[in-house]
DNA sequence: CCAGACGTTGTT
DNA sequence: GTCTGG
DNA sequence: CCAGACGTTGTT
DNA sequence: GTCTGG
């Protein structure tokens, strides 16, 4: 579960969205239609801008004891019910606790031949996805990295996948990622949104990560609009 | 003690 | 089948 | 997550 | 690093 999502505002918008203060970032280009493991995102958590920094990332966590810096594996989400038990995870469950934030993500239908969707907010929020994080360090280089938590999917959403990512309400932003919270109570609030979301079939252009121009949103949010001749 | 794993998803 | 790249 | 590669030799 | 399996 959630394997692919998208991040539409820019650096400036994104701070605006979220009431935070960059951090090592300096650029931000949106949209961003088509973002896979392994790739750049941006994580809030407290740090040296304040409460709310928005840091660069990896979309993969690393466990700090990774050996080898030049085959990093790709912990692209962590099961909330025993995140804080595994070895790869309890570290960052507990110290590095973090918001990535999403306009939407996407799921595939496999029974119909892998057919796409977006999953947004009813509300047009932006999305608050809670994950886990590392800070993996291996000789000069420094790595941030984060993994996004999972749960069995609400009713609303068992249609379209039996897991889905924790997405937090804005109330819940600030405890979720401060570190002085309890793992219990942190893992207690990692409960599917039961309402308020947005499935919406798109176009198989999304399929091929190489593909970011968000053009499989065309047929989504028009579709069949190509009959208005004169 | 040392060696080896350490994770999720989905599909069969 | 399994790994890598996006 | 999905798509696409998955190999060797030698030469440029 | 830390846990499990042998």
């Amino acid at each position: 579960m959630c394997g692919r999502f998208f991040l539409v505002p820019d650096l400036h918008e994104l701070l605006a969205l979220l009431d935070a203060m960059p951090e090592g970032i300096d650029d931000l280009r949106g949209p961003r239609w088509n973002i896979p493991p392994t790739m750049p995102i941006v994580v809030m958590r407290p740090g040296d801008a304040g409460p709310r920094s928005l840091a660069p990332a990896r979309w993969g966590l690393v466990p700090t004891w990774w050996r080898d810096p030049d085959k990093l594996p790709s912990f692209h989400n962590a099961r909330a019910e025993t995140a804080a038990t595994k070895p790869s995870f309890r570290g960052a469950v507990r110290y590095r606790r973090v918001i990535i934030p999403a306009t939407g993500f996407y799921e595939w239908d496999r029974a119909r031949g892998r057919t796409p969707f977006s999953i947004t907010r009813s509300d047009g929020d932006v999305m608050a996805f809670a994950g886990i994080g590392t800070v993996y360090s291996k000789g000069p280089h420094v790595l941030e990295t984060a993994a996004i938590l999972t749960v069995d999917a609400s009713p609303a959403m068992r249609g379209t996948h039996d897991r889905m990512p924790v997405i937090l309400e804005r109330d819940a932003w600030d405890a979720w990622t401060d570190p002085r919270a309890s793992v219990d109570d942190a893992m207690a609030w990692c409960t599917p949104k039961p309402e308020g979301l947005d499935v919406v079939e798109v176009g198989t252009g999304v399929n091929n990560a190489r593909n970011t121009d968000g053009r499989w949103f065309e047929s989504a949010i028009a579709p069949v609009a190509a009959e208005d001749g004169p």
